[in-house]
DNA sequence: CGTATGGTTGAGTCCGTTCAAACTGAGTGG
DNA sequence: CCACTCAGTTTGAACGGACTCAACCATACG
């Protein structure tokens, strides 16, 4: 339940590459797909890429939002804690993802990578300055605050109204769909299957459930025929049409 | 808990007043703010401004997003539904909000009058070509969304983790802190206490909740000293400090 | 091997729900 | 003025889905 001990970005040196934007693979999933040659090298000037292991620190809420980032590979999660260390995981970031957009100087939110990771670390007040001159780029930033802000909504539903149940077979949906739409680049080798990299734990605090409803929900699901559980961090829907229904209620 | 018979705006004749924009009470609430006299008048040329009763449905989730509204008096929910009408209220809006902001063409949720309100409706149209003439406006509402999701998060946290009380104590401080903020728009006389405008049911599907566990736990919370509940639709917080602490779990 | 970590399964409990009934206040009309 | 209705709210009793606590299993790793 607690965070536990995670690593920190800033405890030890994060390795910066001299950034490669050119062969850039998910460039056409950021911002950066609405830039010109010209203003892509302006941005370059701008960012280290960071690389950084499972289970490390990003930032904490409250903390000086002195970055953003990009997601290039890996799965990062963002949450919020309640003081006595309940939290809620309002988002799995994959790569393409924007985080850290505060609407004040503070990060309302905790980020922390779930699997190995690469991103691309901007300085917060020197993309905001950019903004100015490249009104394209704030655009897109601000067509996609508008996508998660509907699909935040989506997940209050998830999180008020559906059971465990539901509340699973949502959370497969939405994972497949990403996954066909982006492509899976969260693992170099195309495996068979659904990527579920992120833990039990990390399921549950997403959902709204503890670790043993999201295991038994998911053995339920598996023994009924609608969800294959491959081998750890795989599963494989199997009955798409009964997962929708399931998803929904209407069943 | 079905949406139940609900008046529409197009099943009669909205009341469009010409709009005065001149003695706008809550312009310094809304994007308005940053406009030029000029660029008001460039505005006003694009909206109505309609009177409606409580309980009437705005627009309903799916349909074709062709307009946008600000909210001038009263007070409007937005909500999703699951097939078998189970309801998310995944917001209430109050004078100075905006709402019908879609990320494609048509609404992702449905918006329903919760009191007697006046919205200022834009053609969405008209208005999205404005932004590149007006881009703080385009901006101060990018701005806002960014608002709503943090709060949107500030939410999720508060269904996925938060037990019944801690969520009613959660939305009384929210409302208070509201109220401060914006001054008590929602009555033209100023009542005393805090403006509850919505019934147990929206609160419930606002929260998470059943009606009778609203209603339970609003009595546990007066019976406890930390609240009065005054007649119909009006509550105080006696001691905010202990709602403070209820609403974070720390007790 | 032994140990650690993550996942699964079982048994009992509890918080919030469900179902049901009573209460309240505003509005209506005899 | 009172009887009646009706919607919204409150209260009570029983139930149940998810939680808690606990044991067990599987895989990885020193």
């Amino acid at each position: 339940m607690t965070a536990a001990q995670t690593k920190s970005v800033s405890d030890r040196p994060s390795v910066c590459k001299p950034t490669a934007c050119d062969g850039c693979e998910i460039r056409s999933l950021t911002f950066c797909s609405v830039l010109s040659p010209d203003e892509i090298d302006r941005i370059r000037a701008t960012l280290k890429t960071v690389d950084v292991e499972a289970n490390t620190t990003l930032f904490r809420e409250g903390d000086p939002a002195d970055h953003l980032f990009n997601v290039t590979s890996g799965v990062v999660k963002i949450y919020k804690l309640l003081p006595d260390g309940r939290r809620q995981i309002t988002g799995f970031l994959f790569p393409g993802d924007f985080l850290g957009l505060a609407y004040d100087t503070n990060y309302v939110y905790s980020a922390e990578t779930v699997t190995a990771a690469t991103l691309c670390r901007f300085s917060r007040a020197k993309l905001l300055a950019l903004f100015d001159e490249m009104p394209h780029m704030e655009k897109h930033i601000s067509a996609t605050t508008s996508h998660e802000l509907a699909a935040a909504q989506e997940q209050m539903l998830l999180l008020g109204r559906k059971t465990a149940q539901e509340k699973i077979a949502s959370f497969l949906l939405t994972l497949a769909r990403r996954a066909a739409i982006h492509g899976d680049h969260v693992h170099e080798s195309a495996h068979p299957g659904l990527a579920l990299p992120m833990n039990r734990a990390d399921i549950g605090d997403y959902l709204g459930l503890t670790i043993e409803t999201v295991s038994r929900t998911f053995t339920h699901l598996r023994k009924s025929g609608a969800i294959k559980l491959l081998d750890s961090g795989h599963a494989e829907i199997v009955d798409r049409d009964r997962l929708e229904a399931l998803a929904e209620g209407s069943y």
